[in-house]
DNA sequence: CCTATCGGAGTATAAAGCTG
DNA sequence: AGCTTTATACTCCGATAGGT
């Protein structure tokens, strides 16, 4: 029946709508054009980890996560790695550009978790259909099957079952679960701007704010990420330096139309623009030389660096979508007999797949590149003490 | 096109194991 | 004791057969 149908597609894909970058969603900022000559960089390269000026600002409890401070800065609930430990984030790519050479491509935006209720009704339950907890619920109702809708006997669980030893998962210094490699995964809360605190920044005209404020990898992104620190962008090619910024906070020319592949994290002059840097960051002056392979990534198009629209479904999705059913007789007797999963010739799947997930993900990714950078990751880090910055290397 | 069916992925959570 | 890990029990997505 459609809207049945209807009802649960929505329910599950609470996609929104193509085209859009829907929210959450990275949305990748670019320095605003500068007097046409101002070409925007590539692809992100990884970024450092960097310190949190005042990561008491963000106050978890406020809707979305949005920060409690106005126009707080967006990195500062961002949490600082652990000693040795590198955030990073490869950006997804422009159309045209081809993902950095030896990195995964971006995932897409997971599906929204799945939502179940305690207990189904014995009518959901054998025709496997969403219920709620209502009784009767919806679906009973819409089917004239109100006054069968009960919740079902849930069946107790098995006791004694021994188990053999635990594989304790690695944990680091604040208690988190690594995945086994030595590069942290942590996803910072997105922030949404309230109405007061966008129209402060439009104002502003600080257009990278904004952007930076709604930028969130996918869920599922393989790569840990920071935010880069405010101003910081890839740097130009040898030889060439950014200027210092213009006066009076102006955006200066950018002499140069590419950039290189990897390039270093730089200090940007429009990260000075049009403000001063955020709350704790001192102020950016001039920008070191940047060491950098050869130019090779040629200029590629324009500044539409979107965020990842890849179209392919999850893996999952596609392994679960090739299954061949094989339909059974409608009998009421296959029915209850279907789900016994007791006896399952190869245990559980849950945990096998989490498992192999983790596993996978460390030891079948091609090796990444490294990346040349700074030794001193720029002036921000330096006056926070943060910890030494090292390159992404490969051990994703 | 609509509905019923149902395999199996995904989720919740109880129980076992571990650790301070 | 409290936390973590594992595995069971269950929900319900989504593909598809069959009916109208």
């Amino acid at each position: 029946m459609s809207s049945e149908a209807a009802k649960s597609t929505s329910s599950s894909s609470s996609s929104p709508q193509e085209g859009a970058p829907p929210q959450g969603v990275p949305h990748y900022p670019q320095p605003p054009p500068y007097n046409g000559h101002y070409q925007p960089p590539p692809p992100y390269p990884p970024f450092y980890a960097y310190p949190v000026p005042d990561p008491a600002h963000h106050d978890p409890n406020a809707p979305n996560g949005a920060p409690s401070q106005p126009v707080a800065p967006f990195f500062m609930a961002v949490p600082p790695p652990p000693p040795g430990m590198v955030y990073a984030y490869p950006m997804p790519t422009a159309p045209g550009y081809p993902f950095p050479a030896g990195l995964p491509p971006p995932q897409p935006a997971p599906k929204p978790k799945r939502k179940q209720v305690k207990m189904a009704c014995t009518n959901c339950a054998s025709a496997c259909k969403r219920c709620d907890e209502a009784r009767p619920c919806e679906r009973c109702i819409k089917y004239g099957l109100a006054e069968t809708c009960v919740d079902g006997v849930r069946k107790e669980r098995k006791k004694g079952i021994k188990r053999g030893p635990y594989k304790r998962k690695n944990r680091n210094a604040s208690g988190e679960p690594t995945n086994g490699k030595f590069i942290e995964i942590h996803r910072p809360p997105v922030f949404r701007l309230t109405a007061e605190q966008a129209t402060r920044q439009q104002k502003a005209s600080s257009r990278l704010h904004q952007l930076r404020a709604i930028q969130c990898p996918p869920e599922s992104y393989p790569f840990p990420f920071v935010y880069p620190p405010y101003g910081y962008v890839p740097a130009p090619p040898d030889g060439q330096q950014h200027p210092e910024g213009g006066p009076n906070g102006a955006p200066p020319a950018m002499p140069h139309p590419v950039y290189p592949p990897y390039p270093t994290l730089y200090p940007h002059p429009y990260g000075a623009y049009p403000g001063a840097p955020p709350m704790g960051y001192p102020p950016i002056s001039g920008a070191p030389v940047a060491t950098s392979p050869n130019g090779a990534n040629a200029g590629k198009p324009d500044s539409s660096i979107t965020p990842p629209t890849n179209g392919s479904a999850s893996t999952t999705d596609a392994a679960s979508k090739g299954k061949k059913r094989a339909r059974g007789k409608s009998d009421e007797g296959a029915r209850s007999a279907k789900k016994s999963k007791d006896g399952h010739p190869e245990g559980p799947t849950s945990n096998g797949d989490s498992l192999g997930g983790e596993e996978a993900a460390g030891k079948d990714q091609p090796q990444p590149p490294t990346f040349p950078v700074h030794s001193e990751s720029g002036p921000a880090a330096a006056a926070f003490g943060g910890p030494e910055p090292r390159p992404l290397m490969a051990t994703m």
